[in-house]
DNA sequence: CTGGACCCTGTAGTGAGCTAGAGGGTTTAG
DNA sequence: CTAAACCCTCTAGCTCACTACAGGGTCCAG
């Protein structure tokens, strides 16, 4: 039975939701520490789960591995990482913004050839493999 | 010198920018096919450079290699693969949409945290790494 | 004391479309 | 003839966050 103050990774595993295999992924880039026992097992303190939660959030905003190491890292100079976390929310706000654009604008562009390609129909020249296909410029 | 009916990679390539490894895994994936010399050498009609450009422009519409493939083999079956090509297209519009609508969703609700944050901060309570990503919800 | 549930490390694989390099053979211009 | 430029195969690497073994060791209830 594991003691309340002494938890091993499936236990984590239970109470988070994450697999096993996650938790020993997130040791390996130094997002989540743990102690091992004289038999190699890994022991975690309760607030591993609560840890573990923290990156489950970051990961629902968003937010790279990487991402949650960086500001674990100011977590661990002994900061409060807010500022720095507003300032990758904003980052991943206009990159998703960014994205948005590009791909509003290229579907605009398909529908544009669905839609002269729904009226038209090219005449075939020998050697076509679809003359649809065949009209698109190459922009080399 | 390449004698006009039969060039070798670097030749394609040359003519249509693409890179020669990409050619080869071209080849690998059932795109392309060429001729062996006694050499071992890769040998292509002239045809190819059309075919590759094909490939090319197929992308440029958000096809993955995979799709054109799909759309040779109608190709080769003798057919004209049109009507297959504009249900793919109809299909990539279609996700495209999604993935807008998705990510669109996702950018408000981002913004919604990061306004709200803007305004008041959450007082630390012990334990927590960032106040902030604290208060978002985990759902699990 | 045994069997099943748990734990360990290390490696490989996923998707997409390539690029880079090692270690070789071939062709061709001068 | 020679050196550069080309060609070949095979392997590994890239991104990201994991999952899935294989091949072992450990723990605990009955």
């Amino acid at each position: 039975m594991a003691v309340a103050t002494r938890l091993k990774i499936g236990d984590v595993a239970k109470q988070t939701g994450v697999a096993v295999g996650a938790l020993r992924y997130y040791e390996s880039l130094g997002l989540l520490s743990s102690e091992r026992g004289d038999n190699g097992y890994r022991y975690y303190p309760p607030e591993a789960v609560h840890q573990v939660q923290f990156i489950k959030k970051a990961q629902a905003l968003g937010f790279s591995l990487e991402d949650v190491g960086d500001v674990l890292t100011v977590h661990q100079r002994g900061d409060l990482p807010c500022g720095f976390v507003r300032s990758l929310l904003q980052d991943k706000i206009q990159q998703l913004e960014d994205q948005i654009q590009q791909m509003t604008a290229f579907k605009a562009d398909l529908e544009q050839y669905r839609d002269r390609w729904a009226e038209s129909q090219p005449r075939p020249q020998s050697g076509d493999i679809c003359p649809l296909i065949e009209t698109v410029p190459l922009t080399v």
